[in-house]
DNA sequence: AAGTTTATGTTGCAACCGCAACAAGTATGT
DNA sequence: ACATACTTGTTGCGGTTGCAACATAAACTT
């Protein structure tokens, strides 16, 4: 792991605001392993436990499902600093629904719940208990947020709510949106040319201002 | 609390498997306070601390926040069974963004986390905290069915998504739908007429087959 | 059983939005 | 500077869907 692969963790919330020693004791309490894969490769079949969970390093990797009818049901795409599949493992799921595969070359660090589970008598290690915890709550919230925007009615709703959403999280109305437009619309669930459109009859009707990645919410 | 609600709680992942000893000893560790609410009372206001999370016993409420701009953004509707608020309240969020209102007269069973998060020394009970971990990592996944769900572009891939989801978890393809109408077309972020006319359409056109509640998938 | 309330189904209309195809603008490499 | 790739913006079309208003069916009361 280089030095910048352990910044970019430092910044997920079960790693946040941790030392160099206290990252280390952590990583080998989850037992980590580092691991690549070449694009195309399979980090995770179907049918299959997942005794362990990840953190990508580097590249993408894409959580899917395919339905009995051919759809391919894209679940989750993952970048640097992301984590996926802590649910599945800390809950042992027999048989994940879900395929793992590398969009791009990638590595990836991989993580046990052993420890976390089932400790050795006078390794219940309470600190680290309540970090996955932590973890786990704030996936809730950002989920919850998610949830929000996804379930207004109409486009403008939408992007008004993610944008408000954003404007909070960073306490001003002008504000950087770390999503190209593809991205944008994929998270909003929508068109990314019907997402330009609107975007451009909100800046017209002075609802918001934005110039590619810049917002500011008018309103 | 009547028998009633105690089985109603023992099938949250909370509880879920519990003895009546053991659930007696679970309340106790977290606190476990009853309390009633006439409609229109408020359960929590909003900029204050978070310091415990509730079950609904009885009744209905609603987790919601009022907008900028007016709007009111509902983010949850609690029915009995349903719990609200752990995430806020193990993070120790000291001014919640949401207010939380009796939608009928409701009686509601406060739990609180003290315990789970600074135990005292030899109370680091870890068979409940393994517990409450399970009910994060649960919430996440019927989480990320939802936003699967709310992720399809079109009002048909929405329902399907939605129906064969709880088909997967029945095990069967014929089922019976706990949601009303209403319930399913505020799931689904559409309008329920709308999804009335959806599926007549999908009905007709051999998709799938339904009565009211009852529902089958057909491809 | 009749009346009342609630849940579900139906339909017309207009606006919205997915889709496709293309245009313009920006970044990257040589 | 130029060519190339990539991102973002624009536009037309037709199907979809929100909304409103009403019809029917089931559930509940008395």
């Amino acid at each position: 792991m280089t030095q910048r692969e352990r910044k970019l963790i430092l910044k997920s919330p079960l790693f946040a605001g941790l030392s160099d020693n206290e990252l280390d004791g952590m990583l080998l309490y989850l037992r980590a392993e580092e691991k690549s894969y070449k694009e195309g490769q399979f980090l995770q079949l179907p049918g299959r436990p997942m005794d362990h969970f990840g953190y990508v390093l580097h590249g993408i990797v894409q959580v899917y499902r395919d339905e009995p009818d051919g759809t391919r049901l894209i679940m989750a795409s993952n970048g640097p600093g992301d984590s996926f599949g802590e649910s599945l493992c800390f809950l042992r799921i027999k048989e994940v629904p879900v395929s793992i595969v590398a969009a791009e070359d990638c590595r990836i660090l991989w993580l046990k719940m052993d420890n976390v589970i089932s400790p050795k008598v006078g390794h219940c290690n309470h600190e680290i208990v309540t970090r996955v915890m932590s973890a786990f709550a704030q996936r809730a919230l950002s989920m919850n947020d998610r949830i929000q925007v996804l379930s207004q009615r109409s486009m403008r709703k939408k992007i008004l709510t993610l944008l408000q959403q954003y404007a909070r999280k960073n306490g001003s109305n002008t504000f950087i949106l770390p999503l190209s437009r593809e991205d944008m619309a994929v998270f909003l669930g929508c068109d990314r040319s019907a997402l330009s459109r609107e975007l451009a009859r909100m800046k017209e009707e002075g609802v918001i201002d934005y110039y590619r990645n810049s917002f500011k919410v008018l309103i």
